[in-house]
RNA sequence: GCGCUCGUAGCUCAACCGGACAGAGCAUCGGCCUUCUAAGCCGAGGGUUGCAGGUUCAAGUCCUGCCGGGCGCGCCA
C-alpha cells in the first residue's frame, strides 16, 4: 500500500522544484513512507519534509504543508496532516482496506508474495553438519532459519537451491571410524585404549553393533554393506558415515526439511577443484611459500594475519576446501549465496572471503551473505544442560521433537534474532504447550474453521460475493484494525526476507491472531437476522485465515483446521 | 591482549535499519464462559534502553571510550 502514496509525494516534491521552493537541481533524498505507530497519525507517516529541511534552508513544518499543498488529487487518501517535527500523515479511506480484503480472497495462497527475486536463483546453505554424530539443537537452529529464510526468498520470486555441504573428508571422520572401530572391539570410552580424540556418544556402539552384524545402509547415491571385519577401516568409515547421514536425514525429515543438493567436501578432491583453486590463487601472484608451508595473503583483503592454505606436510587446510566448495557454487550460477552457519565459525568468514577475492574472477566482496546464528543453551528441571561432544551428552533435534513437537520446536527456533543467543527451556516448551505463542496463532486458525462449520450447522449459506460487496458494514474498531493487521502481511514478508530475518514474521503473526482473537471475544460472526453483516464478517474472517495460514506456511507451520 | 557479537520491564524477547509516548509474552494481581472452541478476551502494576560522551530537526538504533556476557583467535576442522 506504500507504493501508491510514494509516487503522490515524489509527484508533490516535482511539483516545488517547479515552484522554485525548493532548488531546480534537488533530488529526492532517501525518504521513507512507514506505517504510523499509533492511530492518531494516521495510517502512513513521511519524513520528506525533515529531510529537506536543510537543502531547502527552510523549517520542515512549514515545508510539509507546502508538500501537502502540492499533492494531486487521489482516490486512496482521504486526509492528510502534518504533524510533530514535520511528519506528513496519511489517513487512508476505508475503500483501500477494502480493497486489500478482496485481494486477499483474490489470490489466496499468493498473497503477500512478491517479485523482488525475479526469478534469479539463490543458494541458500545451511545446517552443514559433519556426520560424526546426531544433529544437536545448535543444528535444529540453523535448520528452522535456513528453511524459514528459503521460504521466505521462494516467496519473494527467488529460484532456492537449498544445499547441505558435508565435511565428509578430514580427521573428524578419521576419528568417527577409530570411535566405530573401538567399539567393535569392545573398547569403551572409560578404557585406557579409548582413541584419543574418539566420539564417545552411545550411537557409536550402535553403529558398531551394526557394523559387526554386517548392516547394509542405502543413501541417495550410494549403498554401503558392512563387512563386519574390524580391521577394514575404509569400510569401517564409509558404513559409519552412511549410518549417520541416515539418521541425520531422518531427523531433518522429521523437522520437515528438505535440501536440492546434498554436496560431498571429497567431491572437491576427487574432481580436482581444490588443486584448481590452490592453482589458481598461485597464479594470481597471492600466495608465498614460508617454513615449507604455502601462505595465503588474506591480509590483502582484509584478514588480520596470513593464513596456511598448504601444511609442510603437504595437506590442505580445512578453509581451502571451503573456498573451492564456494567456488563451485559461483559457477554453478548462484548470483545470490547464504551460508547460514553457527557464529563459532565467524573467525573462518574472513580467510574464505578472501580467498574468494584472491580469485580475481569478480566475485563481488559481499558474496556470499552469511547468516550466523547465536549458541542455543538448553534448560532442563531448572539447569543449564551442557552440550559436551566429548563426554557425549546431547540434547538432540530429534528429542526436542518428540517432546514439545516439530512446530513448537520450529517456532521457538526461529522466533527470536538470529544473532542473539537463545534459551530453549524444554520444561517450559513442554509443560506449557498450551501457552506456547505457536498455538495462539494456529488457534486463531483453527477458530475460523470453527465458525465456519457453525455456520454450516445453522444452515447459514456464506457467500462471498456478497460478503465483499458489503465491506462498509465493518465499521467498529475492532474491523479496521482487523483489516489494517492484514493489510501489512506483503510489507512484512518483504522485509523478513529483504533482512533474511524469519523472526519478524514470526512476531508478526502473533500481532495478526490477537487481533482476530479480540475481535472473536466482541463480536459475534453469526448474526442471524442480517445476512449482508454476516457475510460481510465472515469475509474478513476468511480473508484472516488465509493470511495466517500463508504465513504458517512461510514459516514451516502447519495450520490446523482443528485444535 | 586482539577481533566479532550481544546488553531493553522480575524472566524470555520485539521495536518496520534514524522517527512521534520504547512494546509483547511469561510471571504477579483483578475481572469475563446458559451465546460462533476460555489453547481465548478485558484491565492493573512494572523502564534513566549497562555507563559516559559525541553526531542532528530527531538516537534503544549511528560514532568514540569504558563496564559486563558469549564466541573466535593452530601448519585443528
Amino acid at each position: 500500500m506504500k507504493q501508491p502514496l510514494r509516487d503522490l509525494v515524489l509527484q508533490a516534491f516535482a511539483e516545488l522544484r517547479r515552484q522554485d521552493v525548493l532548488p531546480a537541481d534537488l533530488e529526492p533524498p532517501a525518504f521513507v513512507i512507514e506505517r504510523s505507530r499509533s492511530r492518531e497519525h494516521g495510517d502512513f507517516a513521511c519524513n520528506l519534509a525533515m529531510m529537506l529541511a536543510k537543502p531547502a534552508r527552510t523549517n520542515p513544518r512549514a515545508l510539509a504543508d507546502k508538500l501537502v499543498g502540492a499533492l494531486p488529487d487521489n482516490s486512496v487518501v482521504a486526509k492528510v496532516e502534518v504533524a510533530g517535527p514535520g511528519f506528513i500523515n496519511f489517513f487512508l479511506g476505508a475503500a483501500a482496506y477494502h480493497g486489500e480484503v478482496r485481494r486477499v480472497l483474490d489470490e489466496g495462497a499468493r498473497y503477500g508474495h512478491n517479485r523482488t527475486g525475479d526469478g534469479h536463483t539463490v543458494g541458500v546453505e545451511f545446517v552443514s553438519a559433519n556426520p560424526t554424530g546426531p544433529l544437536h539443537v545448535g543444528h535444529g537452529r540453523g535448520g528452522a532459519l535456513g528453511d524459514c529464510i528459503s521460504r521466505l526468498l521462494e516467496a519473494s520470486g527467488w529460484d532456492v537451491k537449498r544445499e547441505f555441504y558435508y565435511n565428509d573428508a578430514g580427521v573428524q571422520i578419521a576419528n568417527l571410524a577409530v570411535s566405530v572401530q573401538a567399539r567393535a572391539r569392545g573398547i569403551t570410552p572409560d578404557d585406557a585404549a579409548w582413541p584419543e580424540g574418539g566420539y564417545r556418544g552411545d550411537y557409536i556402539a550402535e553403529v558398531a553393533r551394526a557394523y559387526l552384524d554386517g548392516a547394509s545402509i542405502g543413501t541417495d547415491d550410494d549403498e554401503v554393506t558392512a563387512s563386519g571385519d574390524v580391521e577394514d577401516i575404509d569400510n569401517l568409515r564409509a558404513f559409519a558415515v552412511a549410518w549417520l547421514r541416515r539418521e541425520q536425514d531422518l531427523d531433518l525429515k522429521a523437522f520437515g526439511i528438505h535440501f536440492d543438493v546434498y554436496f560431498l567436501e571429497s567431491s572437491l578432491y576427487d574432481d580436482g577443484k581444490v588443486a584448481e583453486t590452490v592453482d589458481t590463487l598461485i597464479a594470481h601472484g597471492h600466495t608465498y611459500e614460508e617454513g615449507g608451508a604455502l601462505w595465503l595473503k588474506t591480509t590483502d583483503f582484509g584478514d588480520d594475519k596470513d593464513r596456511v592454505m598448504r601444511k609442510s606436510d603437504g595437506t590442505f587446510t580445512y578453509f581451502v576446501p571451503d573456498v573451492a566448495y564456494h567456488l563451485s557454487k559461483w559457477q554453478r550460477g548462484y548470483g545470490k549465496a547464504i551460508t547460514e552457519l553457527g557464529a563459532d565459525h565467524h573467525g573462518s568468514l574472513a580467510r574464505v572471503k578472501a580467498g574468494l577475492q584472491a580469485l580475481d574472477i569478480g566475485i563481488p566482496k559481499g558474496w556470499p551473505n552469511y547468516v550466523l546464528h547465536q549458541m542455543v543453551t538448553i534448560m532442563r528441571s531448572g539447569e543449564e544442560v551442557k552440550i559436551s561432544k566429548r563426554a557425549g551428552s546431547y540434547v538432540t533435534l530429534r528429542d526436542l521433537i518428540d517432546e514439545v513437537g516439530r512446530d513448537a520446536t520450529r517456532y521457538f527456533l526461529i522466533s527470536r534474532k538470529s544473532d542473539s543467543q537463545l534459551t530453549f527451556d524444554i520444561d517450559l516448551a513442554r509443560s506449557q504447550s498450551n501457552d506456547n505463542p505457536v498455538y495462539y496463532i494456529q488457534y486463531a486458525h483453527a477458530r475460523v474453521c470453527s465458525v465456519l462449520r457453525q455456520c454450516e450447522d445453522k444452515g447459514f449459506t456464506f457467500d462471498a460475493a456478497r460478503g465483499l460487496d458489503n465491506l462498509t458494514r465493518l465499521d467498529n474498531d475492532h474491523e479496521q484494525a482487523l483489516m489494517v493487521e492484514l493489510s501489512r502481511y506483503p510489507e512484512i514478508v518483504e522485509a523478513a526476507a529483504d533482512t533474511l530475518e524469519p523472526h519478524v514474521l514470526a512476531n508478526w503473526l502473533r500481532e495478526l491472531a490477537q487481533a482476530f482473537h479480540t475481535y472473536y471475544n466482541s463480536h459475534q460472526f453469526l448474526v442471524d437476522n442480517d445476512r449482508d453483516l454476516r457475510d460481510a464478517r465472515l469475509s474478513l474472517a476468511v480473508a484472516t485465515r488465509q493470511v495466517l495460514k500463508n504465513g504458517l506456511e512461510l514459516l514451516g507451520l502447519s495450520a490446523p483446521e482443528h485444535m
